[in-house]
DNA sequence: ATTGCAAATGCAACTAAATTGCAAAAATAA
DNA sequence: TTATTTTTGCAATTTAGTTGCATTTGCAAT
């Protein structure tokens, strides 16, 4: 879908930000964080904006949090039926620990039991290694 | 294990700063961060030791990290087979989204099946809701 | 016990990451 | 076209983490 279209379906006004943030995440085929959205963007926008940006993204399930050992939180596009509602982001990550880069994987968690006194929401997982790419180098 | 003992065994000099930090983790219960560190510790050590602490203690084995999606990375106690050479921190974590605790599962992490081009190396796993105390709450 | 040396500490300064409040500007609905 | 609400940009602040260096300390060798 186009940046348009998500920004409509997800209720959120269209602005110049927002349309060039929601196409860097639509070509990326990554998780990006804050300060590689700024990279990649320029000087164009605020720093600010961009953190508010992300968040809204998150609050209306067109992005998810994609985090790791190093305590950088990047984002990634959600599939389709996520929304404000719920996330239902549940794939694994898969972390690069040389260049530090971040996958999704459309790989499902694996089912297991959990204390059942603890009220589990969701489950995160990623696994770390060495990217293809890293690989190589 | 003491706290003087675990410092022997992973060939760390014993100060104060380390034997207090450990006592800590020893009877937390729960992963700490560097900011909960200070608050328990008060003003008797300083911020650049602890961070230092914290990483050598990382590097030798005696702690993990544990992260969770609000990027604050902590650490809890290794099991007993940690050392200098390798971590093997294979159990599923517990984070509470409501008072941010996270801790330790004793459960380990289900096999999967992941893409062979991928060089990995560690699988972290933690499950995301609210814990006991906070559901009374 | 004393000494020598490597390792650890404390301090100051710095870099980086994230948040807040507010006034101005822009997007949508009426 | 206007009214209303949301978003933006800026300045300031807070929080987190790092670096370099001089001093101190732990510990092993003597």
């Amino acid at each position: 879908m186009e940046a348009t279209d998500l920004l409509k379906k997800h209720k959120l006004r269209k602005t110049a930000t927002r349309t060039e943030v929601l196409k860097e995440y639509l070509s990326a085929g990554r998780a990006l964080s804050h300060a590689e959205l700024e990279d990649k963007l320029g000087d164009h926008f605020d720093r600010v904006t961009l953190y508010r940006t992300l968040h809204s993204f998150e609050d209306k399930g067109l992005l998810h949090k994609v985090y790791d050992e190093t305590g950088t939180v990047r984002f990634s596009l959600c599939s389709d039926h996520c929304d404000i509602s719920s996330h239902e982001d549940d794939h694994v990550h898969f972390h690069c620990t040389k260049c530090g880069n971040s996958y999704c994987l459309d790989l499902p968690i694996p089912e297991m039991n959990l204390p059942n006194d603890l009220m589990i929401n969701d489950v995160y997982m990623v696994a770390n290694g060495i990217c293809k790419t890293c690989q190589r180098a």
